[in-house]
DNA sequence: CTTGCTTTTGAGAACGTTTTCATGTATACT
DNA sequence: AGTATACATGAAAACGTTCTCAAAAGCAAG
């Protein structure tokens, strides 16, 4: 149907070889022949072909991104967004492309993952499965993990401190003079839930302090059910009189049900959620919130990921980026 | 490197063809064959190479969805991600994969675009611009407008009715008593604004009513610019009693301005948004806003396009879809 | 007009599949 | 047993590139 090689290698008088130089390696190619095949290339409408190039030279020039989570919005959290961009800028400086899918839309009825061959390397973000984990290094592609860290020989990993951060978050609370402080885990992954909660947990002991079992709920990571569990605690008579959120979406949703019970954020119940989406500034009192540089976090991955499409080991098998707080309205 | 249809031949005693039908047509092949091959190939560590299939069958199976919007986040915004969640659904039915990208990150140094032939067909999302679609349809690659609408020959689109829209939200504030009621809108397209902007006018002439000019204001579509905006206005005297806000993150912004201000929602300053994204529904109070159909708008566009794909032509070459006004909290 | 060197060019194999066509081998029916 | 029919298999071409290797062409210097 559309023009080929061939096609521009007879319009010009020249062999197909020198047609691919003209475009690949233009100055291995006389001046004279490059304006002759550019001509009939224009001519004839032809473009080199992306797949038969990557038939033989073994590279697409293309990498994913893959999200794990499978919270609300499914694919495109606000978490991942600013992630995915910088990813996508890295990318981009490369001439690389870059595709995102979901990783429960990887696997194909026939058992087979989706993108076989058609990337030269993977970032997966959030609790990936094992699953697929092996099957990419098993065909060789280069994996890079983000947002999650397993310990599998010569897989990197981009992870944030959550312990730490939850740590910090939870005395910035105490240091408000707060005693009763509550803890809204949604529980996205496992790994990183328990980390901020053992974060959570080493803040308040180190203060002498104990966590009040009631006041800690792990719940779905929405809106919703976080503005559901807020409403039951705001009916106690001892309630807390802060709240940890492990994101910023349950702590909208926590800020929802104080807000409609007539009860002031900071002043009855002071909020803290993480990740500093833009949700955290969205809503009215700003929160205040854990933020984990997502450009760096992604450029991170991304550096990582090229050093290994091209060959070479990457220097750091870990980063571990330390998330800061940022204090807003809420506390 | 890794095994080929050929080491699986060689290692289970069968030809190339018979296993390369063992894959892609199993019933062709003969129970002992099948069981031999596949033995083979989880043994050598095979998987079909993508690439290669691509390049003999002319598809790839890959359907691209490539969003123009400029706006933050620039390629994940609220208004796209459940639109693209759907288009995700129906591509995975199908068997194909969804590649997604920023329209701005499509154009190679070198003047190629990204994509080439890796996409079987394309969703271009917004505004897109005139050179990228001519030469998706120069290389027959199938093409599919979604929110924005342009009349080439056999260029489907699918698209929001944003002057309908526009004239029932105005409508529903007049109906709610307003007479000074002022437009924030975004330059997000010129062709939407100014359909939205269109509706406004007219529903507001159709009530013997005329637009402020100092109340309708263009503005980044971002919620920092809107609050900016929005407090200009609360400062006049005769200020408005309600915004038309043309999507709901300016909405977020505007209504930020107005509780800010110490002022009440609705009941000093009534807010309508567009879009009835997520970030509607996260704010307190709540957003009245227009509701276009997400899901079906997704459906719509990837049903065109697999139409197309599959040579045939779409029935319809404009959707048009009717938004519908969802009243919350904010009027 | 040789000689030697550099630059430009072309022939053809290779990349890993699918598929057409022909052949071989069971199975079913007389 | 012999024939017709269905099914299973394999050889080889094709898809559109890149790249190696060798040859041709250009050019400067003697």
């Amino acid at each position: 149907m559309s023009a080929t090689i061939i096609d521009v290698a007879r319009d010009s008088g020249y062999s197909k070889a020198t047609v691919s130089r003209a475009f690949a390696t233009p100055d291995m190619v006389s001046f004279k022949a490059r304006e002759r095949i550019y001509a009939s290339s224009k001519k004839l409408n032809y473009a080199p072909h992306a797949i038969a190039r990557a038939m033989v030279l073994k590279r697409t020039e293309n990498i994913a991104f893959i999200i794990h989570e499978k919270q609300y919005p499914a694919i495109l959290n606000p978490f991942y967004s600013p992630i995915l961009e910088s990813v996508l800028q890295e990318a981009n400086r490369r001439n690389y492309s870059l595709f995102i899918s979901a990783q429960q839309d990887m696997h194909l009825p026939n058992g087979q993952i989706a993108i076989k061959r058609q990337m030269d390397g993977v970032i997966l973000a959030g609790e990936s499965d094992r699953q697929l984990i092996d099957e990419l290094l098993g065909l060789k592609i280069p994996v890079v993990l983000l947002n999650n860290h397993l310990d599998i020989e010569g897989l990197p990993c981009v992870v944030a401190d959550h312990f730490q951060g939850a740590v910090v978050a939870t005395q910035h609370l105490i240091d408000r003079g707060h005693r009763r402080i509550g803890l809204l885990a949604g529980r996205f992954s496992r790994q990183i839930s328990q980390a901020r909660f053992a974060g959570y947990l080493q803040a308040l002991s180190a203060n002498g302090l104990s966590a009040d079992p009631r006041f800690t709920i792990d719940l779905e990571p929405t809106t919703e059910a976080a503005e559901h569990a807020m409403k039951g605690l705001i009916g106690m008579s001892d309630r807390p009189t802060a709240m940890f959120c492990t994101n910023d979406a349950i702590a909208a949703g926590a800020m929802k049900a104080v807000l409609r019970a007539k009860l002031r954020v900071p002043q009855d119940i002071a909020l803290v959620g993480f990740d500093d989406s833009y949700i955290s500034r969205l809503v009215e009192p700003e929160l205040t919130t854990l933020r984990i540089d997502p450009v760096k976090m992604g450029q991170s991955a991304a550096e990582i990921l090229f050093q290994m499409i091209h060959g070479q080991n990457p220097k750091d098998f870990l980063v571990r980026l330390i998330p800061e707080l940022i204090v807003r309205e809420s506390t």
